[in-house]
DNA sequence: CCATATACTTACCTGTTTGTAACTACTATC
DNA sequence: GATAGTAGTTACAAACAGGTAAGTATATGG
């Protein structure tokens, strides 16, 4: 029974594969919606983001790179030495607390359907 | 600004990974949620799902076969000549709801600020 | 026997994702 | 000069995702 989703028409159905799959562009992979939930503590450094996402530095560069072009982080280079940067989340990726939360939610409570556990 | 967030512990951060990441299992890659989705409509054959979806048979046997075990899609032979097999969602895929639906949304209004279009 | 239909399956392939390990540039401190 | 710290970068590699094209098993109809 499909009561959640409204039944769709054709262009429906090729409207919606875009925009799905427009979004999984975005925040698609194994880490990204990861490091904006962990960013959502507030401002981090490279390597405490590394620490706590627990995600290899090359994988790291890459992701908030493209994270930083789609507008949803944002980079600032501090006056210290050694040099160190911020990433911070943007406003506009606020736009995608639904999806994060939705995720996470659905995720917690898919694993405790899975182990039996509470 | 990091509004849409509550602030998290660390052990939060490992959990909300965890959570993610099983969701992104279960649900992740280019067309399960897209599959998902068309069959939103109503139970579907397999070349109905291929044409609708816009997916190649070989990756469209691969996802199904992976949201069958998942408990998210049921399958049904029925006794015609040749035989003909129908996909249809099932009780446990209305959890997705709101995955899906933040999902579309999202990537609709990102299409729209991306494109100055409305 | 051939053609057609359905639901896949198989073989092969390309491109992408993610990770490890080592390295780099720059600065400060001792 | 050595050491430490930071934020990456580079080279290499394995695994994976998704696609194309051809093929398969079974049945029916002409």
């Amino acid at each position: 029974m499909e009561k959640a989703f409204k039944k769709h028409s054709e262009a429906s159905c090729k409207q919606a594969r875009l925009a799905i799959q427009d979004t999984l562009d975005v925040v698609g992979g194994k880490w990204k919606l990861v490091l904006i939930w962990v960013l959502g503590n507030g401002k981090r450094k490279f390597n405490e983001l590394s620490r706590d996402a627990g995600i290899s530095p090359r994988i790291l560069s890459k992701e908030l790179q493209e994270l930083e072009i789609n507008g949803l982080v944002s980079r600032t280079v501090c006056n210290t030495r050694p040099v160190t940067v911020e990433y911070e989340l943007t406003k506009y990726s606020n736009t995608l607390s639904e999806v994060i939360l939705a995720m996470h939610k659905w995720g917690v409570t898919h694993r405790k359907k899975i182990t039996g556990k509470a």
